[in-house]
DNA sequence: TATCATTGTGTCAATAATACACACTGGCGA
DNA sequence: TCGCCAGTGTGTATTATTGACACAATGATA
């Protein structure tokens, strides 16, 4: 019994040999917020007017996380940023379906390459999203796209691939995160008002609330400092300053016990 | 500067050829329910004394869910089961930390095997887990492996590779989806009583809850339908028989509105 | 026919979520 | 300089949800 199946197993090996699996890489949904909108950055691919999410290799020496790191801060310039995984996607059709390939033709590469190493070959996908502090991020495009910059999210054009359904998930993904754990700290600055706070959950969750059960239920989780009033010359009574105090914030995402 | 970019791509490209990217595979975390026991799907590694996770490759045409749904059906004999994507797993040393080595080799494979073709290579793996009828499935070693069968979740020894940590988060991933969708349907039979449905929650969750307040939320979803008592010949009182209603179970799962 | 294990069921208290209004500040323009 | 306006700060009453809790009914068994 043992010898058959041991006869099928190198077989089974040779087939495995001959037969590659499919490789893996990774795209990024980088989450801003600025100006009460939540923005994603894209990048336009080289030569072209089509854009995509950045991407991202994993080095055969690198954790998975690692090189979701390293190309997040590739595109950004930043690091120490909320990075999580949400989904993988790994459908046949993801390339077929949603592929422009006149606009990989357009990349300007040698006939071969399009052809025999599959840049644009089956893979599966690693859907990492982040949470970033707008005004400190540096979009910078990588070697396969010209351009890198933010898109309001409602603004987003049809991406190549299967990216725009890719958004989707991660913002679901978002929200659900939202309900049991504290965001925001990475996506304001360090010292924010209530109002803007507020806005922030607003805009993720797509509806607004009543101020003051949104402040009363924030402060209940005792994640916030209460700072100097902020003088800022606007013509109404000057909102406080808060900034999270990040040792309550850590333990909340730890207990997982954020209910929104 | 698009011509330097141009080389550059090129580089990178060379790079990319012969530095092939990691290869993904997947993992399974079928969870069945017995007794009032949870309990999962373990295959023992063929000629050895050591335990892991059955696992799946996805083949080059096939979509990553599939892949999971064959390789579910392969183990279990069964189809059309709840089967949920929960995370992937690409840190180098999952194989590092965790494998045992001398155990890879008691496969009983040819030298150049272990060395050369990286079955062990680093890959990533994508992990899924499914709820399972217990009574209806049949357990099936595949070619890696001598036995599978049911472990307590509570007895479950330490496994190959990272698939205790792969467990661990499977399961705080079915308890958090219980709090936002129904479950049940495929770990129950298709009729059930209260009491049963109710262990089955305690179980998953680990905690234990009041009767009568069970009853009362479960039925307030309207996802069960009453039908007549049971007659068990048990000293006590027949427990009526219920049913998930498919139509209402679907509409919950798809809203995600389900409180526990 | 008494006992025991198990089931079925309702009410009340506590807690959490929601709705809602008025007073204060500070700049601006009349 | 005075009224106005936009934007902020704060508390209470109402409603909905959750959690605690006890006793009667069933049916086999001794």
């Amino acid at each position: 019994m043992a010898e058959s199946k041991s006869e099928l197993l190198l077989n089974l090996i040779k087939e495995y040999i001959t037969q590659t699996l499919p490789s893996v890489s990774l795209d990024l949904v980088i989450f801003g917020f600025h100006d009460g909108q939540l923005k994603i950055l894209l990048m336009r691919l080289l030569h072209t007017e089509h854009w995509c999410l950045p991407g991202g290799r994993i080095y055969q020496e690198e954790d998975l996380e690692a090189a979701a790191y390293r190309s997040l801060q590739e595109r950004t310039g930043l690091h120490e940023l909320f990075l999580q995984q949400f989904y993988t996607f790994g459908d046949v059709a993801r390339y077929r379906h949603y592929t422009n390939r006149e606009a990989i033709a357009k990349l300007g590469l040698p006939d071969w390459f399009t052809k025999d190493v599959n840049l644009i070959s089956r893979d599966v996908s690693v859907g990492y999203y982040a949470l970033v502090e707008f005004t400190r991020a540096s979009p910078t495009p990588d070697l396969f796209a010209d351009e890198c910059r933010w898109w309001n999210i409602d603004e987003v054009p049809t991406l190549l691939f299967d990216h725009n359904r890719m958004i989707q998930v991660a913002l679901k993904t978002l929200r659900r995160q939202l309900s049991y754990q504290p965001i925001g700290y990475n996506l304001l600055p360090d010292k924010f008002t209530m109002p803007q706070l507020q806005q922030l959950y607003e805009t993720i969750l797509g509806q607004s609330m009543d101020r003051r059960n949104f402040q009363k239920r924030i402060l209940s989780y005792d994640i916030l400092e209460r700072l100097e009033k902020l003088q800022n010359g606007k013509a109404h009574k000057a909102p406080y300053l808060y900034r999270f105090n990040m040792d309550q914030y850590q333990k909340a995402l730890e207990e997982e016990r954020f209910l929104f």
